[in-house]
DNA sequence: GTGAAAGCGCTAACAT
DNA sequence: ATGTTAGCGCTTTCAC
């Protein structure tokens, strides 16, 4: 015997089964006998609701899908644990989808998620994805639909990202204030919103310190892989960049690396600047600066945005675009300065 | 209108459902023509099979839960990447639960996964977990329970561990054969089979190689922040340990820090070693030695066990425990030496 | 205050 | 080769 149904509970009880039902859920008009009686054999014999049967009956299950293009990822395992606590405290399941930064993984997970009824799903996508049909046959099968970070502008829908124009400025400018001139900019394909905002911000913040926006400073690099590539490229030139202003820790964290292994002395010689604020700031030498995105936070947002779409609470008119704010984490491989607290 | 059903396939098409289910799933019973008119019909109108009702009519829904005590965590996450891909592969989807280190969490969150009705989980217990009623509930319930990694000794369950004495043996001795006579042991509560085993794994090999064990280089120490409070206390100390083995790289590449803080060098005066080899060996300075845990093959493992015991597909007798080879990867906060390869 | 019956979407046994 | 019926576990009219 694997579990016992509310009929059985109405065989044992000699009841009807919606009398069993009704009772287990405080209907008004089951006598306070049946009800206690109805409870307590329940309990005893250990009786769990068949969510199956319920969520077949509404057609509406309680899960909630997530697609991330990084698992193994400290900013995206911050987002996620976010969206746990938030999602759980809500009563709402998660199924977690993997699309490992390829495009074909990530249509596959949005048909996994749909197939699976969902009844919302929260997106990251990924780096690869230039075609956005799967994201556009979510809302099609009217599930509701919200990025977070890695948005897409190509669809019309909520979005959570931070204030990646904000925070590069103002990392940049720090970066600028402690003595950087040649400041080399490592970002991501243009395509991708966040970091096409952050050169935005890099280069308004030089052209706000009246320095030269130097194309040959502004790489794409974005990988481990691609900063073991381009980094020591960049140092053997002639003129060698004074500060790196990363995409993540982790191309931040290597960089230090790389410069310490060229003789030049961090930040003596070359500044470098991540954007996350992980656990690797703490561990690299000198402690890295970076700016803060609060993961953690953005996947709470994200989650709290997507239940009230689903419970229709969202009172705000048109495509909510919350924005949430990075700080910049000054620690030690930027140098001082009095001009910044 | 939500989604089209296979009655309003057959509708349309003036069949019964059960034909319309048949020609679906390629029923040989089937002639070609309706197969094909069924099917065609099908993909041009977008059909999905509603897997809620599939789920209830077999009482069996292709879900497997995971339990972690932590998911922003290299290691941790890293299984989960494992478990996420293979179970991709084979067609179950996953839901995830994060017990936080809470014993209170993780019971609440066997509670869910078994009302969601999945048809297996899996856990790596949490640090605070003393009882095992919840874990025993599992079994009763007759869904299938694999540990990994954090195994729970008091259950009666397949398993799926590292070995943790080898690994920990061939470190310490690592160590021992660099030079190094004064190790520090910084583990996790003796409870926890992995930490017991590690420390066994490291009399072991001080004994092997003639040195004393010496408890008060024994210490409870396995988060960052208990790292901060136990380690600068026992380099005050009058003998200071010129070795610390660590029971994770969190806490191996903050050892690091602090070393170098207290003005050690190393490897020069102190030797680190960490123990998955994550990331964060790549970034501390120096990078840091480190035992390889292998987490994403952990993770592909316990879930091919999971499946062919959801499949009566396991023919091994008894409780399998299932144990991933460890690898110690050299790099350079331990000395070298020509006596290890 | 309680029961009987229908139905959510699907499939399997039993017709025809 | 296709249709009919019943039922997975639950809730919700509609009766009584």
């Amino acid at each position: 015997m694997g579990q016992i149904t509310l009929k059985d509970i109405a065989k044992a009880l000699n009841l009807a089964p919606s009398t069993v039902s009704r009772a287990m859920r405080n209907h008004p008009a089951i006598s306070k006998e049946t009800r206690t009686l109805v409870q307590d054999y329940a309990k005893e014999h250990k009786y769990k609701p068949n969510l199956l049967a319920l969520q077949l009956r509404t057609n509406k299950n309680n899960t909630i899908g997530v697609i991330v293009p990084e698992i193994v990822h400290y900013f995206f395992s911050s987002v996620l644990d976010g969206i746990q606590q938030e999602a759980e405290k809500e009563g709402y399941n998660l199924l977690i989808a993997h699309s490992n930064e390829d495009y074909k993984r990530e249509v596959r997970s949005v048909e996994t998620l749909l197939e699976a009824r969902v009844c919302g799903i929260l997106v990251s996508q990924s780096k690869t994805t230039e075609k956005f049909n799967h994201f556009q046959e979510i809302l099609d099968n009217k599930v509701h639909l919200i990025f977070f970070d890695r948005i897409c502008t190509g669809i019309n829908t909520d979005k959570v990202v931070v204030d990646d124009y904000v925070g590069s400025f103002n990392a940049v400018e720090h970066l600028i204030e402690t003595g950087c001139t040649r400041i080399a900019f490592l970002g991501s394909t243009p395509q991708m919103p966040i970091s096409n905002n952050r050169r935005m911000g890099y280069e308004d913040a030089l052209l706000k310190h009246k320095l030269p926006v130097d194309k040959d400073l502004m790489k794409i690099c974005d990988t481990v892989e691609m900063a073991k590539e381009v980094i020591p490229q960049m140092l053997k030139e002639e003129v060698v960049p004074d500060a790196f202003f990363c995409i993540n820790d982790e191309v931040g964290a290597i960089c230090i690396q790389i410069a310490k292994s060229f003789g030049y002395d961090v930040p003596g010689d070359i500044s470098v600047c991540g954007f996350t604020n992980s656990f690797l700031t703490e561990v690299t030498y000198p402690r890295m600066t970076s700016v803060d995105q609060h993961g953690f936070k953005m996947g709470k947002e994200a989650v709290r945005l997507l239940i009230n779409r689903i419970e229709g609470k969202e009172e705000r008119e048109g495509m909510v675009n919350s924005l949430i704010k990075t700080e910049l984490v000054v620690k030690e491989s930027t140098k001082c300065t009095r001009l910044h607290k």
